[in-house]
DNA sequence: AGCACGCCGACT
DNA sequence: GTCGGCGTGCTC
């Protein structure tokens, strides 16, 4: 039997964010479940507090006779907060981090308590009455007290906040109470909710007619939603064809029933536009939620959530959470964007614990793609979801001619430039045509490295394993750590002048395309011109009204706005993310370019797509180029069952940094062999370690080691395992180590 | 958050 | 001394 309980104390504060250990007493033997909520008794005077039941254990590691017991069960219905516990419950025994970090994750606690100190105190009594009574003080005592109020009596009707008084003034809680008691002042909350978002300038929209297509797959998901159990569904439709009608639809039919709706997107950027569509249809009953609002405004939002004054949340990856106190339906736009899986701990995939929470509360879950993942796409070929089909463009707009250009055959016939003669010549035509053109830098560095062509010697970052990029400045940054450095003229290894830029990055692009088209204007993307709050939008804004004919970008100019004036996309250099060393790149490379291609002709004019390539036999390639998921996915299926990757098993990555290279390496080492002798029916594939395809950032190694089996459980087994090891071994204090499962 | 404890300056 | 304000640290 479970003999103790670790309870979240409702308390919210940062000094009581963590569980504390409980004593369940025999009475209360086999009634208390996680998620519970119950009585106990807290602190010096014992005062009784709401808890919530977080964990349940056989042991404990606190000193068994300092334990207090639980007093009672408070309710044993189900709340909000207790399902949302046990949300945090399933991702920390899931993706293996502490009970703390997966609260934190679920619940927005520290931000809870910035909202609470958003209260001000203002003088309960006239300014001169507070004047008498400050002089009437004692000169020596009630130092703090005098502070208090002579800084009231400057802010006047402004009041002050009681954070900014804490901190400033040392007028703390026992500065402020006396005066209270005594009516000199008083505090008063802030009680209105900031809203982040203005929508009174935005025209409500009637819905719209769903076309036949978009009338058929409503119809499907509304059957499957009549069954008792409905499976998740995919819904499979290129950008422009009309998901978020579908959305809609199914957002108004849980309405109606009286439950709330979240709307997950993959990144800040696209918020604006999303939200925009959504309250055009909706209106201020739509919330949003995300990084960049103030830690009040976020806690604002939930609480609006909470309260039922929002009832649709849209947002990135942590609007998962909204405390909706009876969810109905969740919707992942572009599920297949890398963005939903967390890079810090806990690394949760936003889609695995959308279908947890919506299982678990009765929530219905719809995603939605144009290039599904390998993870949905497969689960929805065996059944596991349902998949429906969005096939057409409005209008009967045709899919865009790709055509794909082999760049070493443009090497053969003398022709180094970074431009193919098949997309300059189609650039010459687009632009006489009066037409615009998206030229696609497909991977993630934006200047080239700098490196001397006598000796090889590349220009590297002090802190990390990677090159520095050139920019335009004359500065060498790296975009992982920001170290920065000055290009050098001469190289300092063996002495040659002849050390300089390689490989295009945007910057060079622009410069070689203005040289060719001098009479075109150019428009430039990247993460240097978009460095402003704005920009992004500003840019795209832009393009949109024909301000400019050509648009030189990365990969972020492939989401978002359509551009009706588009009639040419071409992709510079489609290989460059096919070599990364992960086991998706063949995936990502597919999504982006097929992404990419769908950009030409989204209007009346047909478009057209230019993939310039070395590998142009790859099956993602072929498979971007004839715009045939399928086959693609058949190809990239067959290739991760022989190997034994996710979906087809299941792996577990584990991760180790330290500052120590030799004792990251043995460490890691000890893993592996730990692994190997307690693998599970050795059907366990053990590899590594090795060092990251980035091996060191900000002066810390970084390793790992990947384990494979056909399932996931023997994988979170060994994890329990591996992780009881680590605890005992002090030998891995000065490494730290993540999980990833995948 | 709420409480106890310990420090420190002022007054009997 | 000793009283009360004020800062700090702990709570299973």
């Amino acid at each position: 039997m479970n003999r103790y309980a670790g309870i979240v104390i409702d308390i919210s504060h940062e000094k009581v964010d963590r569980p504390f250990w409980y004593r369940v007493p025999e009475e209360l033997q086999g009634q208390i479940r996680v998620g519970m909520v119950v009585k106990v008794p807290f602190g010096k005077g014992d005062h009784t507090r709401t808890g919530y039941v977080v964990s349940l254990s056989e042991e404990t590691d606190y000193d068994p006779d300092r334990l207090k017991s639980i007093l009672s069960v408070e309710s044993t219905a189900e709340t909000t907060e207790s399902r949302l516990l046990v949300l945090s419950d399933w991702i920390r025994k899931t993706y293996g981090c502490t009970g703390i970090q997966a609260l934190k994750t679920v619940f927005p606690i520290r931000e809870r308590m910035n909202a609470r100190e958003k209260r001000r105190i203002f003088l309960a009594v006239e300014p001169q009455k507070a004047a008498r009574e400050l002089e009437a003080l004692s000169p020596v005592r009630y130092k703090a007290r005098r502070r208090l109020l002579s800084e009231l009596i400057k802010a006047g009707e402004e009041g002050i906040d009681c954070t900014w008084a804490s901190r400033n003034l040392n007028a703390g809680k026992s500065v402020t109470d006396p005066l209270v008691r005594d009516g000199l002042i008083r505090i008063e909350n802030e009680n209105e909710w900031r809203i982040p978002f203005d929508g009174t300038t935005i025209e409500r929209e009637a819905p719209r007619i769903l076309n036949p297509e978009q009338a058929e797959a409503l119809g499907c998901i509304l059957e499957e939603w009549k069954k008792e159990n409905p499976r998740p569904t995919l819904l499979c439709g290129v950008t422009g064809s009309g998901k978020t009608e579908v959305y809609m639809e199914l957002i108004q039919k849980v309405l109606d029933e009286g439950k709330q709706a979240i709307v997950l997107i993959p990144e800040i950027a696209l918020t604006y536009q999303t939200l925009r569509r959504f309250y055009a249809r909706f209106g201020p009953i739509v919330s949003v939620l995300h990084s960049r609002l103030s830690a009040g405004e976020r806690y604002d939002q939930f609480r609006r959530a909470a309260s039922g004054d929002a009832r649709i949340m849209v947002g990135p990856r942590s609007a998962l959470f909204t405390p909706f106190a009876d969810l109905g339906l969740i919707i992942i736009d572009e599920e297949h964007e890398p963005a939903y899986s967390s890079e810090s701990v806990p690394r949760y995939h936003a889609r695995e614990t959308a279908v947890f929470r919506a299982s678990s509360e009765g929530a219905r879950l719809v995603m939605g793609s144009a290039t599904p993942s390998m993870e949905a796409y497969y689960k929805a070929s065996r059944g596991e979801y349902l998949l429906t089909t969005l096939s057409g463009r409005y209008e009967d707009r045709s899919l865009p001619a790709v055509s794909v250009v082999d760049m070493r055959q443009e090497l053969r016939s003398g022709n180094r430039s970074v431009l193919s003669r098949e997309l300059r010549e189609a650039l010459q035509e687009c632009l006489d045509d009066h037409s615009q053109a998206m030229l696609f830098l497909n991977r993630r560095g934006y200047a080239g490295f700098v490196s001397c062509r006598s000796c090889g010697y590349v220009v590297k970052c002090r802190h990390c394993d990677v090159s520095l990029s050139q920019h335009l400045n004359g500065r060498m940054v790296c975009h992982y750590c920001g170290y920065e450095t000055e290009t050098p003229s001469v190289c300092p290894v063996c002495g040659s002048h002849y050390i300089g830029g390689f490989r295009a990055g945007t910057e060079q692009v622009e410069k070689i395309i203005a040289k060719e088209f001098p009479q075109s204007s150019i428009l430039r993307m990247d993460m240097d011109t978009t460095r402003n709050k704005g920009s992004y939008e500003e840019i795209l804004k832009a393009f949109a009204e024909h301000r400019a004919d050509i648009l030189i970008g990365t990969q972020m100019i492939v989401k978002g706005h359509d551009f009706p004036d588009v009639t040419l996309v071409g992709v510079l250099s489609a290989d460059l993310s096919l070599n990364e060393a992960d086991f998706r790149c063949g995936e990502r490379t597919m999504q982006l370019l097929m992404q990419a291609a769908g950009r030409a002709g989204r209007g009346r004019k047909p478009g057209r797509a230019v993939i310039q390539t070395y590998h142009p036999d790859h099956y993602s390639i072929q498979a971007a180029a004839s715009q045939d998921y399928e086959s693609f996915f058949r190809a990239e299926i067959a290739f991760r069952s022989l190997l034994g990757y996710p979906p087809a098993a299941a792996m577990l990555i584990i991760h180790g940094t330290s500052e120590d290279q030799d004792l990251l390496s043995k460490g890691m080492h000890f893993l592996q062999l730990f692994v190997e002798r307690i693998r599970e029916k050795a059907d366990v594939t053990v590899v590594g370690p090795a060092p990251e395809s980035i091996g060191r950032i900000n002066d810390m190694y970084r390793m790992a080691l990947y384990l494979r089996h056909p399932d996931q459980k023997a994988l979170i087994h060994i994890r329990g395992m591996l992780e009881k090891y680590i605890a005992i071994n002090s030998g891995f204090n000065h490494i730290y180590i993540q999980y990833e499962l995948r």
